[in-house]
DNA sequence: CCTACCGATCGGTAGG
DNA sequence: CCTACCGATCGGTAGG
């Protein structure tokens, strides 16, 4: 309490970490790039978390965390089914696309990463993809249509996004409009 | 005409090399990993190519080259539009979920490479894409979807297949008829 | 938070 | 195609 109003050196070098990963990648992002951004040196930055790894996986399910939440509130706002579906799809993607916060765009490159890392991103983004699953299943769907590979679909299409967007011509919302639009049927 | 039935030692090593880049990416494959993958050490690669950035434009170009062909072939063999994106999306999915050959599934994370290759991989998939944009311009979609916005989104589907397909439960040509299902509109 | 460093790995080269 | 190496960069650490 004493101290709320002041992020925490810690926090603001998560949130710098956050910005670099998703901006340049796992890989592309040195551990003296993040110094460089916070103000100090590499070195500096094991005072305050264990390893690169450990930073990833932090920031990344943080982030996973946090959209699940403000997504499962987006939803409930709505009773229809597809609009709770394009609901869940403008919030995601107005996280994604956010140019800014720890909210990120970097649960793509899964190949970047470390094999014990990408099992802990994976076991994680399979549990926020169930959000989705419930989403889709409330459809009323053509009958030939599957459920499975739609929802694959869905969300493959939700993930590229941040790599042909462009902020300007179209906001967020009006991405989210156009993907519900394709993808309603039935 | 001499030696056509053998391929000459430099074609065996840009094969072995696109493998390599297609599973683990540009940054995550290292000259030596090209080198022991070929039986040599990594240094004596350079007997046969100029640098690491030169070969990777070399095998995108020359993939994308083949892809855009056999494309138009499978296009032409079809009069109705829709069945022509369809023809173009089963060969495409075709040629970039095909485990082997070096005709590839790299045309992804533009983010690894350097920004002078990004360049040259960004004009030669635009071209690429033109292709495509002919298509949907074809297509008797309904007056209020954005061409432009649907071909973005369906490249980026196309595209983003292989980061989620397994062999085994559906064939290319099965994926390509569901996502030619759902941008099937009008 | 810095100094000063470690072992490993990278793309690439000279010279044979 | 190898030997032997270069300068650069990486994640990480000890000791203060």
């Amino acid at each position: 309490m004493a101290d709320a109003g002041r992020p925490s050196r810690r926090r603001e070098i998560l949130e710098i970490a956050a910005q670099l990963f998703a901006r340049k990648g796992y890989r592309g992002t040195s551990m003296r790039d993040i110094g460089v951004a916070a103000g100090v040196l590499g070195g500096s930055l094991y005072h305050h978390i264990k390893s690169k790894d450990a930073l990833f996986v932090e920031l990344h399910n943080a982030a996973l965390d946090a959209a699940e939440e403000r997504i499962a509130q987006a939803v409930e706002a709505q009773s229809d089914p597809w609009a709770k579906l394009e609901a869940a799809c403008a919030m995601l993607l107005d996280i994604q696309l956010a140019p800014d916060s720890l909210t990120m765009p970097m649960m793509n490159d899964f190949r970047e990463v470390p094999p014990a890392v990408r099992a802990e991103l994976v076991a994680r983004r399979d549990r926020f993809e169930q959000l989705f699953r419930a989403l889709v299943d409330l459809l009323p769907l053509p009958p030939q249509m599957d459920r499975s590979i739609y929802r694959n679909l869905l969300l493959s299409q939700l993930n590229g996004v941040s790599d042909w967007y462009r902020p300007g011509r179209l906001t967020p919302a009006q991405v989210a409009a156009q993907i519900a639009a394709v993808f309603r049927h039935g």
